[in-house]
DNA sequence: CGGAATCCTACCTGATACTG
DNA sequence: CAGTATCAGGTAGGATTCCG
């Protein structure tokens, strides 16, 4: 199962919003997790999460670049090597996904009781 | 613009992606806040978030309260009555809301200082 | 190995009209 | 007033292929 989160306009400046865009992505919440357990190469990314597509991947991380969350460094190497990290800005989503974690496990708690 | 977040399998059970599941949906969050403020009638709804259509509000209510969120009740009178409300539950989503608003803000600043 | 281009599918959302 | 049914559209995500 998966949820959809439509972005919308932000006409009115919704903080909420704001930071369920940066974290809306199939895969994203996953890549941020994992990042905060260390920097990773693209290909540690496809075994960590086989079910996603290169493709997909590479497109989330790009938007998470984009929102300044993770940054790369690329090494001028043959063959190509790349490495993904936190930036500071990534880093302070640490309590976000904590909430977020707590919640979802205490939801799972609830659920199971009913 | 507005985020697709593609509710995924969830066959780790991933306590994060349980809750971005719950919030997910263009109006949500929306909807959670605005309860937060007080007991609501559909028409509030559609008075507050004009953009919103009443075939997609009626969905997320729908689906909100199938996830225990909300409730409602209803009056058996005529024209029809009813009042939406968050549950117990759904109050618990409060320190995850105020995590997920801290953080927005913050970022909007950051950005803007870029 | 890392990434981008192309085509395709799935499904959330919007518009409208109708029922109780 | 509240909710649903039907049809149509837009977009995230998947599969494949090719390039540096």
């Amino acid at each position: 199962m998966s949820s959809y989160h439509r972005k919308i306009p932000l006409k009115e400046d919704c903080p909420m919003e704001v930071t369920l865009n940066v974290l809306s992505g199939k895969w994203k919440p996953a890549i941020i997790s994992s990042l905060f357990r260390g920097t990773k190469r693209p290909r540690d990314f496809s075994v960590e999460l086989p079910e996603a597509t290169r493709r997909v991947l590479s497109q989330q991380l790009r938007e998470l670049e984009e929102d300044g969350i993770i940054a790369k460094k690329v090494f001028e190497v043959v063959p190509p090597k790349v490495e993904y990290f936190l930036t500071d800005l990534g880093r302070t989503l640490a309590p976000v996904i904590s909430a977020l974690s707590s919640w979802g496990e205490a939801y799972d708690k609830s659920r199971q009781a009913s």
